[in-house]
DNA sequence: AAGGAAATCAACCGCCCCATG
DNA sequence: ACATGGGGCGGTTGATTTCCT
């Protein structure tokens, strides 16, 4: 059985958003919200694919959407969650607030594969300054919406302080091909854990200079100093806290992941 | 300065999973 | 149990930008 195509393909709008486009897709999901995306564009006046509504909102539209080149920690953070995930770039942008998967995507296509393949502990050396594309009729001129200048935030490993990086011995199975589905939480990891909390808006809000990040954040290593206020580290051992953070099996892998830190005892794929 | 090569990134495509009837 | 529709995901493409000679 062949499967409709998912719209109407004739007299359907491809290529470049532009900013009235932009504009109309922001307002109507402002006001309406998007419990619908096919019937979206529809409602909406776009003559664009409801996908395509769906996927200019969530990688670039959204109001929480975090533009700019991406820091050292976070690569790193990609880098290591992908010997971890593999492809599942959704997945890492779950622990990245204001990230897409697209976006986690194209960097690791683009410089971190290869940074990797080279052994290059820093891909910033030659990495071009991401500039704002300027298009006549482009929807990247979008500014009156979307913040354009990137701020270097607080650095995501703050979340990932004090890891001990010998607790590597969790007993857990190498099985990752369902663990993006899997709604069971009933997975038991009796040994050392603490609690990974959500990463709120805030978290990207305070901005530090790069001295700072370089201060604080050794280039190859996840771990910062210990000098830094504790409310930058928001852990706590509840064990209830625990199980109301990890939502589905995902989060509970990257976790654990996270909290392994440097261990080479990665599970292959 | 010009032109080609390489890099980047927004967007599309098609498949898969899940919810629903 | 099965069919169907919608959403989500990962792979890929192609236009654009930047670098290099």
């Amino acid at each position: 059985m062949v499967r409709a195509p998912c719209c109407e393909k004739k007299g359907l709008k491809k290529g470049q958003w532009t900013l009235e486009e932009d504009e109309i897709l922001t307002s109507y999901i402002n006001k309406h919200g998007h419990s619908n995306w096919r019937a979206l564009p529809k409602h909406a006046g776009l003559l664009r694919c409801g996908k395509s509504c769906r996927l200019r909102w969530i990688n670039y539209l959204r109001p929480d959407i975090k533009r700019g080149n991406f820091t050292n920690e976070e690569e790193e953070i990609i880098i290591k969650m992908h010997e971890l995930l593999g492809n599942r770039w959704s997945g890492m942008a779950a622990k990245l607030p204001g990230r897409t998967d697209n976006e986690i995507k194209n960097v690791w296509h683009t410089h971190l594969k290869k940074r990797l393949l080279n052994n290059q502990p820093n891909s910033n050396t030659k990495k071009r300054v991401s500039k704002q594309k300027i298009k006549s009729s482009n929807s990247n001129s979008n500014s009156s919406t979307l913040t354009q200048s990137y701020e270097p935030s607080n650095s995501p490993s703050n979340y990932f302080h004090e890891i001990e990086t010998t607790s590597s011995n969790s007993t857990f199975s190498s099985d990752f091909s369902s663990q993006g589905k899997n709604k069971d939480n009933s997975i038991n990891c009796e040994d050392s854990f603490v609690t990974m909390p959500e990463i709120d808006e805030s978290f990207w809000s305070e901005t530090i200079t790069d001295d700072e990040i370089s201060s604080t954040m050794p280039t190859n290593s996840m771990t910062i100093s210990n000098e830094l206020p504790n409310q930058q580290y928001p852990f706590n051992n509840s064990v209830e806290n625990f199980q109301n953070t990890f939502d589905d099996g995902m989060d509970f892998w990257v976790d654990v992941f996270i909290r392994s830190g440097e261990s080479t005892e990665l599970p292959e794929f």
